[in-house]
DNA sequence: CTCCTTACGCACCTTCGGGTGCGTTACCGA
DNA sequence: TCGGTAACGCACCCGAAGGTGCGTAAGGAG
């Protein structure tokens, strides 16, 4: 009986997830995991990524001062980003979540297997 | 120069994201840490959750192994939920997500003051 | 002279997660 | 007799996240 009520705006869950939960969040840090790196790079190494979707949140994370822009104005110019040591910080909490997926994640799909083909209340989906 | 292409769906990242990153799903589990609880219970700790949500999130994370639900046939009925030893191997993972927001997210607050007044190009939103 | 390149901005459209509100079963206390 | 209670299901609505496609600058290659 310790916790009490739990407020979303007051859950440092909500606020972790706010940041890295989009859907092209994550794999943007993971391409930059390993230094600094043209936009095109980044672009060509995310499978399926559009323009827009990766001007859009290369533009969040550095509103949110996880990553570092830095613009050589020639013609075509050259804009390069990296991880801050905010950024960086992050790292280790993105590595446990992928060991976790890559340890459990196959029980999670026999889970829903088992949910779907067992005739049980289905999930909206 | 390890890694070359990411893809989406490949990327473990996103598995765990697909389980957590819905708006409520990480305080449910939340909740959930303390042991076996009603569902009753559950709302009334989680401010501000409509029972339709609610039972959407229980589903889900039923549907995904994390949590057991044991239904006590009575009238009322007693509806109760439990995480499973995989919904248990999740919370350390939650846990260094808690602690990275604790300890980092005033910093991501200052930057985006900072990136707001200066006059740089506004995010989407 | 024309096309290709880089790193975007902008306008539009679709999808889906989330929210609101109402109905339901069957018992129990006032 | 009537309302309250627990744990939902269902129908409908809304806004935001995400996707598509087009325009753009200035120089270098052909």
């Amino acid at each position: 009986m310790k916790s009490r009520d739990i407020s979303l705006a007051a859950c440092s869950y909500s606020h972790v997830l706010e940041i890295i939960s989009n859907k092209w969040t994550a794999l943007v840090i993971y391409s930059l995991e390993n230094g600094t790196i043209r936009y095109g790079e980044i672009q060509r190494r995310i499978e399926g990524i559009s323009q827009k979707m990766l001007t859009q949140t290369l533009r969040q994370l550095e509103r949110d001062g996880l990553v570092s822009r830095k613009v050589t104005p020639s013609v075509p110019p050259i804009v390069e980003y990296a991880l801050t040591p905010l950024g960086d910080s992050l790292i280790p909490c993105m590595k446990m979540l992928k060991d976790w997926a890559a340890d459990h994640y196959s029980e999670v799909g026999k889970a829903r297997e088992a949910y779907d083909t067992s005739g049980a209340e289905p999930v909206v989906r």
